[in-house]
DNA sequence: CGTTCATATTGGACAGTGTACATTTAAATT
DNA sequence: AATTTAAATGTACACTGTCCAATATGAACG
């Protein structure tokens, strides 16, 4: 986790990784199974900084869940990739995914109901944080060679138009309207913003 | 492309796609910048599979591009994770993007407004892909070792409750519902499933 | 025509990567 | 003290992306 947050998941290798615990690179895989399986410890380790909410409402629940969730990704960007994909079934993923789970219910939905929706707002938060996440620094577009060169010029005027105000606008306003518009749809009837 | 489809990504090398080309695994390099650029361009000759709409409302006409992209997802999964997080402005990503973006307007959103809606449910549709994409066989979580099967044990009973219900349940269902809800909560008052 | 010049391609090499195999060291259990 | 189990090790394999200097290729031009 060190190594991470200081010089990125790149510098995350077994031999790098072995290096600092002053040990041989194959003496991790006593421990590990795979490097996924190690990046995977660290996506659970990552949300071991996400509180279980005590909030009375399961509305406000759910949204701290998300928004401390969403903190925590943002703070760890190389691991946002793959927690959406190898969704980690770690301790503190599973201590977060039930706490929500029981606010849905609470909110009145039924087990699959309830297991759909924690769902899409997992999708939502880490979509969102995972879009955020990208595209931050090069604005060159243009590979090098000729068919570079040539792509730059053949869409150049559309390419600002669109792309520009794409990654300008916030990634917080992403984040939470879409995450009010999917609990006003999760629970019927219980519209806040409307 | 061939080589993706056939031996997934990580059979895309620099090395086998010069291979295929009969080609020194350099000259890759007078076309395309870097390995990543060439994924690029993986991800957008990906969403060339993806017809522009032509349908009347604006409703139908972004269902069909957020589906139809799904599907081109689902059958590209190796592309997925990078979709979200290294989003490609390619010619056809941007023409997806622009007709999405009328679409929109013509609902009756303002310039930022329109955006917003468009990154949203952008991350809804490549998210719920990348979720679904995800974890597809070893249900297998225990690491080798004695930390992994000793971690197996902590928590095993839990892992079962959760976790098998979330892969078990449909991704068609979270990505439909999650669409319909953050399109009712983009254009207000045009509720549709209430 | 030959020459110039940008583009494309090449061989070779560097510094890594994840991980398998057989073996030795260390710790725990009997 | 002996035996079983776990942890650590050295070596090695088959790769990876990418840089460098040098060469071949094709089109444009006087």
């Amino acid at each position: 986790m060190d190594l991470l947050r200081s010089e990125g998941l790149e510098a995350v290798s077994m031999r790098r990784v072995a290096d600092r615990l002053g040990v041989a690179p194959n003496s991790i895989y006593a421990h590990v199974a795979d490097k996924a399986a190690l990046v995977d410890e660290l996506i659970d380790a990552m949300l071991g900084g996400v509180a279980t909410p005590t909030d009375d409402g399961w509305r406000a629940r759910i949204e701290r869940v998300m928004r401390d969730s969403r903190r925590e990704l943002l703070a760890h960007p190389d691991l946002v990739p793959f927690a959406l994909v190898r969704q980690s079934v770690g301790p503190n993923a599973l201590r977060l995914g039930e706490v929500t789970l029981g606010a849905l219910r609470e909110a009145g939905l039924d087990g699959p109901a309830a297991v759909t929706g924690l769902q899409v707002l997992l999708v939502h938060t880490i979509g969102s944080a995972a879009f955020e996440t990208g595209r931050t620094g090069d604005p060159d577009p243009a590979a090098r060679g000729r068919r570079g060169r040539e792509r730059a010029a053949e869409f150049g005027g559309v390419t600002a138009e669109l792309s520009e105000p794409i990654s300008r606008w916030s990634g917080d306003e992403v984040f939470e309207r879409g995450l009010g518009w999917l609990l006003d749809g999760l629970v019927p009837g219980s519209g806040r913003a409307r």
